[in-house]
DNA sequence: TAAGGCACTTGCCATAGGACAAGTTCTGGC
DNA sequence: GCCAGAACTTGTCCTATGGCAAGTGCCTTA
């Protein structure tokens, strides 16, 4: 028992290993593949996932209809839909699998259960929306006052995989720039 | 009792009268003015404010060292730093007072031990944050599809007591223009 | 293995918004 | 009421990035 995931994903002080189990149990398996939906607008998520290898791609449309890359979520993090699944209402975001992979899978209802019988597991949850919150408002800061090819650079940094695995097109409506500029980017940055 | 801005800010189906009236015991009324402090970029956040009267501003530093706007907390809102109160860290935003106004505080305490009594409370404070992340995610979308004439005069037609009350400058960099620019945006609007 | 079609690159020009600097108006002490 | 400084406006010029269109290369499917 006990796969390191849980460990990573569930980090939180007051979190026992018997609560971990308990975790663990309440998650079911699976492989994906490329290409798989795991969300999509409209509907209204009864669950999440926490991703063990592989890469999915979350988006939305614009005004326009244009697909804007709201995120990636890569291994070791998890997918999920927080207004929809807490606020019991459709998404706005589609959730698509960008490589094969293997994941596990909660019911919403398990993990109100769990949310209930385990206060370090509601502290957890509180702690990790919040930080969630921190990182999406830091990304607001960043997108008004970095340019282009420093956002690049950073994505670079601190989530090399998404560069090496995601097309260039959805980097660049995650990046806020076009695809054309994104590849002058990229030949700049090779020098 | 039952000022109705307890209504308006904990908003829940299953959050009852008696429910509120505890929640509305655990906060305490005052007034502030122009220029106060509520909360200082390194300190920890012990409480948080419901803002019945009056705005207030957040703002952060970007890498330069320039305040950049993050937000403004009007009538009815709720004025807190999630990050910091939740996960017990320093705050990186500063909260101050652009107007004088009349506020209720709780304490981070308090405001624990209703989380953990009363579980509509608890639900509401999830929904509450997921919507938060919502709004965050949204504005992230907006800020890099729409040019900064349109974010401005949806500014205007959303929260039109921001543009009213708070100085140019704070709102050009909210919106991500200098107030050279914001300033050719209001001449140009005002056609 | 040919054909169509994505994904990406590149060139050329257009434009929103920034940088800087010089006004002008407003405002809060005294 | 007066003054200093802040807040805002305006002019001129500049740059990052977008828009469009024409490649090029690669991958899929028949």
């Amino acid at each position: 028992m006990a796969n390191p995931i849980f460990k990573a994903v569930y980090s939180h002080p007051e979190l026992k290993t018997a609560d971990l189990e308990a975790i663990q149990a309440a998650h079911e398996p699976f492989g994906f593949s490329k290409g798989e939906v795991f969300l999509k607008a409209g509907q209204t998520a009864n669950n999440y996932f926490l991703i063990e290898t592989g890469l999915l791609r979350s988006f939305a449309h614009d005004f326009d209809g244009n697909e804007i890359t709201t995120g990636f979520t890569g291994a070791n993090e998890i997918m999920i839909e927080v207004a929809s699944l807490f606020q019991r209402k459709p998404s706005v975001e589609n959730f698509i699998a960008l490589t094969d992979g293997v994941a596990w899978k909660i019911e919403f209802e398990d993990f109100q259960k769990l949310y209930h019988d385990i206060p370090a597991f509601n502290e957890w949850g509180r702690a990790w929306m919040s930080h969630q919150l921190f990182v999406a408002k830091q990304r607001n800061i960043d997108m008004l006052t970095k340019s282009a090819t420093v956002r690049y650079v950073n994505l670079l940094k601190d989530k090399p995989q998404i560069v090496l695995e995601a097309p260039l097109k959805h980097i660049a409506t995650y990046l806020g720039v076009t695809n054309t500029s994104l590849s002058r980017i990229r030949k700049e940055i090779a020098t």
